[in-house]
DNA sequence: TTGTATGCGTTATCAC
DNA sequence: GTGATAACGCATACAA
């Protein structure tokens, strides 16, 4: 593979001339280009950018990481950061943690060792203690889904306990007073607070909180069902399922339907994510809007604004959810 | 940041000896190795992947190219990709390609500057030319969902001729004698060939293929909505509606529920892929395996062989669809 | 077993 | 405007 070496000799200028005319930053003369110009096209000359960045201690790429590769939450998360960047003329380099401390911080170190710009992780599993710590190094940190009180302009989250209510509300004020609920795994943050917003929402209009109609899944379709499945086998009637994703909304979805209990008619079912796939499926969900999309576009512009000083950009850090009423809920 | 040097200085040894305790490839006594680590440890050193990519000219990562970061076909190519490479210690590098052709050889650039050991590639829009040239460079490429016959042995494809076959021959065995299809983007390549295998499975049970009931989408849930809302437009009678992928599927399955057109009892409806979420919807989509996943892995197994000379690796290069019957399609 | 010296392909700071 | 040349942080052949 030729180098900028390659191309010096044969435009017989110096290698300076050649990194010149590469990063158009010091005045050349339109001839010396066009010589220079030649030889690299002659040469299929491809700059080497480890060794740009080993040189210029920058790589003109962001480091991301999420759980997982996969997933409608994180291809519309990973799709907003790379659309944003992508017109910054900045590259993404993504890598998995797998929701994982061990592997979560192999991935930060991974991204780090190969000298991103900046950082924008979605990370479950390590503590918010080292999180502020490393934020404390050099290079630029941007967390999503996450909010540290100790380093608020560090991240970008929604109001997760918010929508936890939002989504109960709308059903209690539809009539609804016998609730069942599916959970995210209670170690994860954003599970805990949906579920407080749940609670709280219950508690605004008088209706208790029933630990045996609480399931706790994973957040996946499969545990949608199990949930579901337990639930109805408590025996203690409710109208209103509501479940802290719109994954295992599907998997329960799926279960009632076998049962012959019919959404919405015989119980109401809420989701929370609204993912594009929830309005195509049938009845359509009921949901609370997670604009991860923007939210991924607006940790790109963090990371444009503090990186690349491009200061235009206006950053919201948090984000309020919605509710998004459609044919899986009706008045009791 | 602390380096090697200040490691070295700190553990009173050389330069070399820390860079072989960190390699340990070469023999180290003890007590020094000690000495080494408490250093790397007391000052929090990180080796810089770009200077060690830079002396050794390798990087330990691959570099992938799919066309979207999001949708349920590349995260689980991604997903089967980064499991196999992780269980071998490498990692992996992602670009988005959006199946424009400027993009995609941008993107392909970018992964072989960032000196990736080998390259995983989901291409649409560069030609066959361009890839068997790339071939031909220093840097192994593999390409997933493209035959190319020049470099067979460099594709990992799925043979879609065929899934398009078994799609419309299971409906065929089942009495269906008129057709309606919706295809993917014509200049694909796997759309086409989908389209063919449709066309010979019609002629072989002597039924003619009409370009009137054929509908050119774009692989989105959106592209099946209208493509179905315009094949019942042209009120010729069909009871068998294939869409070229489960996405558009999906879009098909809600615009016939929205007109009171019942699946399956008045139209048999099959998809493409077997993507996660066909077996959640209702009714549950009949389609045709893709083993996208499997697939994945493959590519990465490839690499990890060529590459990084694990030659216990057995490469299939050419999977096989297979029908997967469920509840959207009935006899007639 | 350990140290020295050189090179990897660039950028950037000087001079001229 | 252009050309030497010293970094950048590490690996590695060669010595010791």
């Amino acid at each position: 593979m030729a180098t900028i070496y390659d191309v010096s000799v044969l435009a017989g200028v110096s290698l300076a001339t050649v990194s010149r005319v590469m990063n158009k930053n010091a005045k050349v003369s339109e001839k010396t280009a066009q010589k220079v110009q030649d030889a690299m096209k002659q040469l299929g000359y491809r700059p080497n950018a480890i060794a740009q960045s080993l040189a210029s201690n920058r790589s003109n790429s962001v480091g991301i990481l999420v759980s997982e590769l996969h997933g409608p939450f994180y291809g519309s998360m990973m799709s907003g950061i790379e659309a944003e960047l992508r017109t910054a003329e900045k590259h993404v380099i993504i890598a998995a943690g797998h929701s994982e401390e061990a592997l979560e911080k192999e991935g930060i170190e991974f991204l780090i060792s190969r000298r991103c710009d900046a950082l924008i992780l979605h990370v479950e599993a390590v503590s918010d203690e080292y999180l502020v710590e490393l934020v404390k190094g050099d290079i630029p940190i941007v967390l999503i889904n996450r909010y540290i009180a100790e380093i608020a302009d560090h991240c970008i989250s929604l109001n997760n306990e918010l929508g936890g209510y939002y989504a109960t509300k709308a059903l209690l004020e539809k009539g609804h007073r016998q609730f069942a609920y599916i959970s995210g795994p209670s170690w994860k943050m954003d599970a805990q607070e949906r579920l407080k917003g749940h609670q709280r929402a219950l508690k605004e209009f008088n209706v208790s909180y029933n630990d045996a109609l609480t399931y706790e899944g994973d957040y996946q379709e499969t545990s949608g069902s199990q949930g579901t499945s337990y639930l109805l086998e408590q025996s203690r009637p409710f109208t209103a399922l509501v479940c802290a994703n719109d994954e295992m909304a599907l998997g329960a979805m799926t279960v009632l339907r076998e049962k012959g209990i019919r959404v919405p008619d015989d119980i109401s079912l809420m989701g929370f994510d609204n993912i594009f796939f929830s309005q195509f499926i049938h009845p359509k969900l009921s949901t609370v809007d997670y604009p991860i999309k923007q939210m991924g576009k607006m940790a790109a512009c963090w990371t444009l604004k503090h990186t690349f000083n491009q200061a235009e950009h206006d950053i919201t850090h948090i984000f309020t959810p919605s509710v998004v009423i459609r044919d899986s809920t009706q008045a009791v």
